[in-house]
DNA sequence: ATGCATGAGAG
DNA sequence: TCTCATGCATA
């Protein structure tokens, strides 16, 4: 990591080649925009020329499979607190999710009703819908793939350093929390005064906060750092994703889902995300780290499940993702009209189609991109598609990585 | 680990 | 309607 040191302003953030985990490291490719404000993400108006070969396969669709409103008989809510319940002693180290995984399975009986179950505890987060802990660097770059040259430049050695730092109060009175003591870095669950102002800051100082406990700007690199401890610490104190989840809401009174853990771990959220939440992890991390009953660290206490009904998860098949993603290039934000030609065009639902670009161009803001995504932009790139597509390491490099 | 979905906010 | 945070369901 230090090998990074270069970051000087950057324009410079390498791959960090140096990590140790390799199962994390994707290189992260951080789009570059120039500050442009979100929105301004896809300015570009339909480049002319389709992106690679996509579009061929107009024809075929696959059936998009409508769901069906009808409730659907509950379904056993899958309890993850249970699995986890059952015995945690973190003995194991290495145990990667298996505990949950096992846990999990049978209850899922799913498919075969038509239609949905699917739980509702979305109670839960409404309540903290906005408490972020956390403070976020100003909006400014948060829009799209902050690129690195932007955020407040790494100088100061993160992540070691972050773990142990500041105890603060732990104990908060959350609930449950069996062992409040050691104390993580206090921002947590406590509401702080974040973001303060506007987006101001864009330039290299170091005013907006994050929020840990230090004011000082979280950067992208102590971000990577943090989140490549947490998994190791995590997976050696023999916890799984979703045990640390459940743990956030027993301890703090805020449960994420197993996959934010993931994406979290995996540098797949916004960056205001990853600041939002580190400051808790970093917390529970110190917690856990210090508790010398790991496993009270999470009781499930489980919302129940309430059935609700979602609709049913289409399964677009491969020929039609890439329709998508050809139509995507061309322009990422279609407008009703485009939309509506789209969703006939590969027999969708416009509904799908809305969503599929909604999603494809969050995940396209992550701070992280999966490798796959690379090699798209790459191919975007070589398309003639503009820089601002593309992620940052194929301008440092010439596109070669 | 990730694809598709939901819902709160903001325009 | 879009963005964003988040998660169910599944590969």
């Amino acid at each position: 990591i230090q090998a990074l040191g270069q970051e000087a302003g950057a324009h410079f953030q390498l791959p960090h080649g140096g990590l140790t985990d390799p199962s994390s490291l994707y290189s992260k490719a951080s789009y570059n925009l120039p500050s442009a404000p979100a929105q301004a993400f896809f300015p570009f108006p339909h480049v002319p020329g389709d992106y690679r070969a996509a579009d061929t396969q107009g024809g075929d669709f696959g059936q998009p499979k409508h769901w069906y409103p009808f409730a659907a008989p509950e379904y056993t809510g899958q309890i993850p607190g249970a699995a986890a319940a059952a015995q945690p002693t973190n003995p194991s180290p290495p145990i990667g999710e298996t505990r949950e995984q096992i846990g999990l399975q049978e209850v899922k009986s799913e498919r075969n009703d038509d239609d949905e179950y699917s739980t509702e505890m979305r109670a839960l987060h409404a309540y903290q819908s906005q408490q972020t802990p956390a403070a976020m660097p100003h909006g400014v770059f948060y829009p799209s793939p902050w690129n690195p040259p932007f955020w407040p430049s790494i100088t100061h050695m993160p992540a070691a350093a972050a773990d142990n730092q500041s105890p603060s109060t732990s104990s908060n009175g959350l609930p449950g929390a069996a062992f409040s003591a050691a104390g993580g870095s206090q921002a947590a669950a406590g509401p702080q005064p974040q973001n303060p102002a506007g987006p101001s800051r864009s330039s290299g100082s170091s005013s907006g906060a994050c929020s840990d406990s230090d004011e000082e700007a979280i950067t992208s690199e102590e971000l990577e750092q943090f989140a490549k401890q947490l998994k190791h610490k995590r997976i050696t104190l023999g916890f799984t994703q979703a045990d640390v989840g459940l743990a956030l809401g027993n301890l703090y009174g805020k449960m994420f889902s197993q996959t934010t853990i993931c994406r979290f771990e995996a540098l797949q959220l916004s960056f205001k995300n990853m600041c939002k939440l580190k400051p808790l992890l970093q917390r529970w991390l110190n917690d856990a780290e210090n508790s010398e009953n790991p496993q009270d660290m999470y009781k499930i206490e489980r919302p129940h499940p309430e059935t609700r009904k979602r609709k049913r998860r289409t399964c677009l098949e491969g020929p039609v993702r890439s329709a998508l993603e050809s139509y995507f290039f061309k322009s990422p934000k279609p407008n009703t009209q485009q939309l509506t030609h789209i969703s006939g065009d590969l027999g969708l639902q416009r509904d799908v189609v809305r969503v599929w670009f909604c999603n494809r161009r969050q995940k396209g803001k992550r701070l992280a991109l999966p490798v796959k995504e690379e090699e798209e932009e790459a191919a975007a790139l070589e398309q003639g598609y503009p820089l601002y597509m593309c992620p940052d390491i194929l301008k440092h490099t010439g596109g070669y990585l």
